[in-house]
DNA sequence: CCTTATCGAG
DNA sequence: CTCGATAAGG
């Protein structure tokens, strides 16, 4: 038996929009912990990873861990009719193949109960080594969504280097080349506005910027994202959710041929 | 010769934003009693029944009864070139094939005349009979219109079974089921947004939603809608046009032949 | 937060 | 051309 009841329901509603363009099916998994996703995107390069915690929960019961797989279309489509400030509560019988999401009016007046059905799917839970990154890039995420948006209009893919004085983003396509620099500023009115860059080591990578757009996605989630890079390991795109745990996408960079000099 | 004067110009720009996607072609009919229009939609499945007192215009003269075939395509077309607060006044002469329609801006610096040929258009008048219903239900017509666009992208048919409790719209596609229930409620702040229910016998029909999300394009005319439902009988869905009449539409329910426990 | 208007995509 | 999504206003 699992009941999950989550009084915010909008965060659910972002939460879909912000993975259902990059993972179609996926297995929610449930435990004491709380309730998570892992998926490689469709075209297996990128990988996300969701959690939101119990105690984010203002029920939360999970007799024992379930695995639950769903079409995250078909659940963004019964999550859209929810209210914006409507509680969802997520059910499931034990050995049902079925999910139920309940979404109840602030006021109570209307109750809602979508019943969709689950499915089997493989997947191997890949087990994530926390690691140590050369560069932290915390920053507000419209703006890096802007950047993002901005650079693909001009190329393919960006690269991200990263100096004590900033981090850089360039790109470089057919009518031409750019490049954004966002300076470290921790002196700002809002702490969610600042630029704050933690780095051990220099570093510069390149990754798809189609990717990048896609994770920006989940932006509504958060006022501030945090990139971490390393070379060699994929890029760490974090989305904290309040209160609750977090959204992390993964991407490994690109090996540039005409890069080379890099390497070290 | 006829000549209608509406102040509330939107009013009338409402009515056709909600018709016009029914009905292709209708005969609109004047009398002393007022401006009114019958029509099947192109599908010979719902009916349309407008109904514009002649009291709430500002000045009504109509010599004598008057059927005009318009094209409601190109009447809403022009009823476009109406500013939201102009005065609209609908003029006609005694055996002339065309119809004139006379904007006036609010402040009078504006006067616009657009004139449209009139067709010949046959059309039964049908005699609805005045019937008893089962139940009635008054709800918030916006929150009607949620109720069926968010059923629509799980099913293409709708059962509204009423209740004491409330009103329930259920709905059963490919990828699951959905439920949701309205409580009666007469104990809210703003007398539109109650939902009352009056009920002699409980009722459960079944209709397809295409029609229903049709008839909501007239949510904009009324803040709340009335539907009357008894088996056997179509359905009414009623929006009040604030001091000049309604806007009617009448839909057969289906019969499922996995229902037939339903009849008595 | 809901409604409406404008824009972009299929 | 219709629709959905987004942005602005009430």
């Amino acid at each position: 038996m699992l009941e999950l009841r989550l009084v915010q329901g909008s965060l659910l509603k972002k939460v879909m929009e912000s993975i259902k363009d990059l993972v179609n099916d996926a297995n929610f998994d449930c435990s004491a912990t709380g309730f998570s996703l892992q998926a490689m995107d469709s075209s297996h390069v990128a990988l996300v990873s969701l959690l939101l915690r119990s105690e984010g929960f203002e029920h939360y019961r999970c007799d024992r861990n379930l695995s639950m797989g769903m079409n995250l279309g078909n659940m963004t489509k019964m999550l859209k009719c929810a209210g914006n400030d409507d509680i969802i509560t997520i059910k499931a019988d034990d050995g049902s193949d079925t999910v139920t999401f309940m979404f109840e009016s602030p006021t109570q007046d209307k109750i809602a109960d979508f019943e969709m059905k689950l499915m089997d799917i493989d997947s191997e839970h890949l087990g994530i080594p926390e690691a140590e990154y050369h560069a932290i890039v915390r920053m507000p995420s419209s703006e890096f969504a802007r950047i993002c948006k901005d650079l693909s209009s001009i190329g393919d893919t960006v690269v991200i280097s990263v100096t004590k004085e900033g981090v850089k983003f360039s790109t470089r396509g057919d009518i031409g080349t750019a490049n954004v620099v966002c300076r470290q500023n921790t002196t700002v009115d809002k702490p969610e506005e600042a630029t704050i860059i933690e780095m051990n080591e220099p570093v510069s990578l390149t990754f798809a910027l189609r990717y990048m757009n896609s994770f920006t996605k989940a932006s509504p989630l958060s006022s501030t994202v945090t990139i971490s890079l390393s070379s060699e390991l994929p890029v760490v795109v974090e989305y904290k959710i309040a209160e609750m745990g977090y959204i992390r996408f993964y991407l490994a960079p690109k090996i540039e041929e005409d890069e080379e000099d890099n390497k070290s």
